[in-house]
DNA sequence: TTTAATGATTAAGCGAGTTGAAATATAAAG
DNA sequence: CTTTATATTTCAACTCGCTTAATCATTAAA
């Protein structure tokens, strides 16, 4: 019998496999390099930051990150505004277009799970539903434990 | 009411932000870059491969798939042994040590899955270890079809 | 007000990965 | 046997992202 913690990670190898792919070709094809949207996905994520802190996000220095940014705030993809509370920071965030990116990227690497979904009938589509969403909210409370001990 | 083909790509996201991280920083502490990865992984799914497969798999020319080869052979994570059968080919294969990459980069990946799977009871590790099973089967058909239709 | 600390940027240089073209080796076709 | 096609490798040139070190601007501390 697999465990719980051994069909996970098989699910996610299988996930994986079938989305890194598309998400390769789909950013070769638009010319963004995985570095730029790397870069997009966190700042989608953490909400407007400042310049080190996404570069420690991202495990680089703050120059890289300052570089890194340059050429997103050239292409219209991130707005870097002054902070009012402290003028040395800067305050990043993404454009309508920057969000544009995020959601068709995304669409490039999860179409094979639609057609996932409509391999399933109606009983299986929504117990399966039930436990992810069960997943998806545990989810939550690892991370709020998470960044409470991180101070985040 | 949230379709099962929504709960899935949100699901999958929750997976993107969780891994990659861990993921970049395993490769840049171990000093792999991401394309040498990739590979590994590549490899480690299709079994063993020519160099033009591969590049075509990963989406880049074969003189790019000879040389980044080159630096995993004297790494030594994989082999590259002549086709018997037809001895313009190359064979790919992964090393013991190859594979010990590959089995610890995914664990840096995944520590957390484990500590998600402990936060739920019994019968919900059930529940959803059923839903997960269900999907990995489904997900093999989907694969087989799409085998059929490419020929591979 | 000086001095130190913080955050962002810039410049120079390095290493990695990519391409295109040429070279080599093998296999298949005429 | 000669020609053509296929698979891989090598090379030079280029781009890109990264780091370190220096610089500028702003804030906090003495």
């Amino acid at each position: 019998m697999t465990s719980l913690a051994q069909t996970l990670h098989e699910w996610m190898r299988i996930i994986m496999r079938h989305s890194m792919r598309n998400f390769i070709l789909y950013a070769k094809e638009k010319n963004y390099s995985m570095a730029q949207l790397n870069a997009l996905f966190r700042i989608h994520h953490k909400g407007a930051c400042g310049v080190s802190d996404l570069g420690e996000e991202m495990g680089v220095t703050s120059a890289a990150a300052s570089q890194l940014l340059e050429k997103l705030v050239q292409q219209g993809l991130v707005i870097r505004s002054e902070d009012p509370n402290d003028r040395r920071n800067k305050l990043i965030t993404l454009t309508a277009e920057g969000q544009r990116i995020i959601q068709e990227s995304m669409a490039a690497r999860q179409g094979w799970l639609t057609r996932l979904a409509e391999l399933l009938t109606s009983e299986e589509q929504e117990q399966v539903n039930a436990a992810l969403q069960l997943l998806i909210e545990k989810t939550a409370l690892l991370d709020a434990e998470t960044a409470a001990w991180q101070g985040d």
